[in-house]
DNA sequence: GCGCAGGGGGTCG
DNA sequence: CGACCCCCTGCG
């Protein structure tokens, strides 16, 4: 363990606050200067951005450089991608405007599936209490600074908590889906390694589908936010087909918009980066209500 | 202040 | 298509 620096000079497209509060994460947490600290793998990270810079400090067992430049996807040309959908309409265009420093994590799959499943029909402060009490309880703990931090836990680990155990940590109803999930990840009935050599998205998708817990929102934000990293996915929840709905399709009841109405619009106008565009959207939608 | 509805990043049967 | 656990929020 070990406290390190990286500094990352004339960034672009590169927001901590739009990062960490476009809703992919849900384990950042804003400090009194305006930064952010999360925690990664073993390692606590802050992340600060002053001018144009962005310094990350951490504390674990990683190399910094390295792992900043995976989990934040750093060689990813998002210049190059917002001028791509920015031309795709004057919509998109303001989305990405007022969402311009989003970038799109590469989250371990293990802990994604797992926080995904606990988002269902949940609201965001609850979502993150119940991830630090699950990591509190079977992650490992980093003290850092008289801060004590805890990591999501392994696999072999969450397998210890039983369904009681899940829910005393106020899962609710998902207690049963966590559990399930766990011990076919476990079992390797579903193998997360194989999951990132297969390179036709409907098929990953399909595998994610058969676990407890995992219906088609959460099976593409998984598919997005985590090392999966698939663009071609388009997540509906209640905002977004809020926002597709007042853009493009104008019914005027949004719960009756059909979502292959929504999938099918998103595919013709985004294509390949239809989870991009969706992030955009999002992120304006739900801040600007 | 406090109590009480209302509803939340959906999934399952 | 309704129920689901819990808690956070807003309103009286």
């Amino acid at each position: 363990m070990q406290e390190q620096q990286y500094i990352l000079k004339n960034a672009t497209s590169f927001e901590p606050k739009h990062i960490f509060e476009c809703g992919q994460c849900f384990r950042w947490d804003e400090e009194q200067d305006g930064s952010y600290t999360g925690i990664v793998k073993n390692n606590v990270i802050n992340v600060k951005k002053v001018d144009s810079s962005i310094i990350f400090l951490s504390y674990g067992a990683d190399k910094l450089e390295q792992l900043a430049i995976d989990y934040f996807d750093l060689n990813r040309n998002y210049e190059e991608i917002k001028s791509t959908l920015s031309k795709i309409d004057i919509y998109l265009e303001n989305s990405i405007k007022y969402g311009s420093g989003i970038r799109i994590l590469n989250q371990d799959l293990w802990e994604t599936i797992i926080s995904f499943i606990i988002s269902a029909n949940n609201n965001i402060p609850r979502i993150k209490g119940i991830i630090n009490r699950i990591s509190q309880k079977y992650g490992n703990k980093i003290e850092w600074k008289g801060k004590k931090y805890y990591t999501f836990p392994t696999v072999e680990n969450l397998a210890k908590a039983s369904v009681e155990d899940l829910r005393a940590l106020g899962l609710g109803f998902r207690d049963v889906r966590v559990y399930e999930t766990t011990h076919k990840v476990l079992n390797k009935e579903v193998d997360l390694n194989k999951m990132h050599e297969e390179k036709d998205t409907q098929k990953v998708r399909d595998t994610l589908l058969t676990l407890s817990g995992v219906g088609p929102k959460v099976a593409d934000c998984i598919l997005l936010f985590s090392t999966l990293k698939r663009f071609d996915v388009f997540p509906i929840d209640v905002w977004v087909r809020r926002v597709m709905n007042e853009l493009y399709i104008k019914n005027e009841d949004e719960t009756k918009v059909n979502k292959k109405e929504i999938e099918k619009l998103a595919k013709e106008k985004y294509g390949d980066l239809e989870g991009l565009a969706q992030q955009y959207l999002f992120y304006w939608k739900r801040d600007t209500a």
